[in-house]
RNA sequence: GGGCCUGUAGCUCAGCUAGGUAGAGCGUCCGGCUUUUAACCGGACGGCCCAGGGUUCGAAUCCCUGCAGGCCCGCCA
């Protein structure tokens, strides 16, 4: 069974209604490992749905923390004196609208893109709403229980005037201090200047550290379950102290969870916004198409990392989802690979088989055309002329100029030098030898002769070695020197037939 | 120091929750399709399931002890 519905059933086990809980702190550009979280959450959802039951899918954006230092991507714009203040009140890099919302509205596009559609939680608004008062409350009134709590389960001594809330001073920046005197709601502190100050905890004047913040959360929203990653599982971690404290401060119950790796760079190393190692999710929807970063998270079991390469690793991850694809309408009896498939769909109803386009979709094969023709239009009046498209639609027009723009993006970005090429427009200089231009003379004859298509094209090739005793190889690779400068490239067949004309390929190969 | 995950075919992994004669994809080799930027179809080769112990009629699967790799323990997914 694949593993969303493995835990799906255990969930349902419980009860019937689930809230399914996930988020990300949007300190800069969330990366394709942060993906990995709401995506697993949103495949549990959905296999819960699937089997009769019902998943809300909740997303908080943790804009109440504050920003933590100024990051390599920061440097250089004035962050320093924002450091420590909530990331829903800094201004955005480019001073429209906030820090937050900044880095926040293209990840949800990305998710728009990839079929998650959370309820979004403002945790800086639900602070100031009140959402969390009776949470809140409890904190301050139990700071004894919570402190024996948090000592015994991290280990670690909490300082003498401990208090469970992180405040901020008149401007608003958050800071710890020495509380002089609490009577709900009103705190009044100290900070390490001697200054003093008050935060209205009812009005969220400042907020619940994490620690004790996570399970606020929990309790709040009635979180079921909850995916994370192994940060916040290690023993003694905030999924540990959180547990006790649901359970004994605020009296409710913590969600279920599931523990996912990381997803790696390959070759190195975890992603990480804050070293510039990573990708970010938007990134990644410019080179591949949604289903396909799906199914990079929904096919491995959660507690596998992944290696990410954005190279010629995409070949495979393609390949690989179209191969699965090609499958999984050929066979009734579904596998965990097929279910894996199902779960990568952006639209919860499966359309029939994706084959809008036949094998004219597949990434590798538009690798070629695009690196051919210059236009949609070019490719499309190729494609109609060999006969692969009898008409084209502004349906198909459009399904296919975004995968080209898929590729497009991929060869300028992350494609490495093996798999470019480029028709030479001048007659790339060769020194061919008496035998090769032997052959060459006999290829032109073929192709004079024979009907412009792929097969043929193909066929000649073999006749031609049959007369010349010269290795087909051999003969394919005086066609890509003349036509490329370089000995090697795409399919011919398909190449020649696709993209270029009768004339212009007898002309170059008769300039030798 | 503490903890988590992983260790199964050359490579990437499934199988382990509820023990019952070892699986897939890729690669390799052979054959086919008149063959290619790492295409398609069929077949073959290929594994002391990290090691050692235990439980059991029976263990890749459960328990214990090691070893190796990755990672976490700072409100970093």
């Amino acid at each position: 069974m694949h593993w969303a519905d493995v835990i799906a059933e255990k969930l349902l086990e419980k009860g019937k209604e689930h809230v399914v809980s996930s988020g990300i702190t949007p300190s800069g550009p969330i990366h394709v490992g942060s993906m990995r979280e709401i995506l697993t959450a949103d495949a549990i959802a959905r296999a819960i749905r699937d089997k009769g039951g019902e998943a809300e899918l909740i997303y908080v954006a943790d804009t109440a923390d504050p920003l933590r230092k100024v990051y390599p991507f920061l440097e250089n714009l004035g962050y320093e004196k924002w450091v420590g203040y909530p990331l829903a009140e800094i201004p955005a890099p480019n001073d429209e609208g906030t820090y937050a919302d900044y880095f926040l509205n293209p990840f949800f596009e990305a998710l728009n893109a990839v079929g998650v559609n959370p309820r979004v939680v403002d945790n800086y608004k639900a602070y100031k709403e009140g959402k969390y008062v009776n949470e809140s409350k409890n904190a301050c009134d139990n700071i004894e229980k919570i402190r024996e709590i948090l000592e015994t389960v991290s280990g670690r001594q909490l300082p003498k005037n401990w208090f469970p809330w992180t405040f901020v001073n008149d401007d608003g920046k958050m800071i710890s201090g020495k509380v002089l005197k609490y009577e709900w709601p009103i705190v009044e502190f100290e900070d390490e200047n001697g200054d003093v100050f008050t935060n209205n905890i009812e009005k969220g004047e400042g907020k619940l550290p994490w620690r004790l913040d996570w399970p606020a959360k929990w309790n709040v929203l009635g979180v079921t379950f909850e995916a994370f990653g192994k940060d916040h599982a290690t023993k003694g971690g905030s999924y540990d102290s959180g547990v006790k404290i649901v359970r004994d401060i605020y009296g409710g119950t913590e969600p279920e969870k599931t523990v996912y790796e990381w997803i790696n760079l390959k070759g190195e190393g975890a992603m990480h916004s804050s070293t510039g190692l990573a990708i970010s999710a938007n990134e990644i929807l410019e080179v591949i198409p949604p289903e396909v970063l799906r199914w990079l998270i929904m096919k491995p079991q959660p507690n596998r990392h992944i290696d990410f390469d954005p190279g010629i690793g995409i070949l495979n991850l393609t390949g690989d989802y179209e191969r699965v694809e090609l499958d999984y309408n050929k066979n009734e009896e579904k596998t965990d690979v097929h279910r894996a498939y199902e779960l990568s769909q952006v639209d919860t109803e499966m359309k029939e088989s994706g084959d809008l386009l036949g094998q004219v979709k597949s990434y590798r094969n538009l690798l070629t055309l695009v690196q051919s023709k210059s236009s949609l239009d070019d490719m499309i009046s190729s494609l109609k002329r060999i006969g692969i498209l009898e008409e084209s639609t502004e349906e198909i027009e459009e399904y296919l100029g975004k995968r080209v723009e898929y590729v497009k993006n991929w060869l300028a970005r992350y494609a490495p030098d093996e798999i470019k090429f480029e028709i030479k427009k001048e007659t790339p200089e060769n020194e061919f030898d008496d035998e090769q231009k032997k052959v060459i003379k006999e290829i032109v004859t073929e192709f004079n002769a024979i009907e412009w298509n792929a097969e043929e094209i193909h066929n000649s090739f073999y006749r031609v070695q049959d007369k010349s005793e010269m290795e087909a190889k051999k003969i394919f690779e005086i066609v890509y020197l003349a036509l490329l400068g370089q000995n090697y490239g795409p399919k011919m067949g398909f190449f020649l037939a696709t993209n270029l004309e009768r004339e212009f390929v007898v002309e170059r190969l008769e300039s030798y």
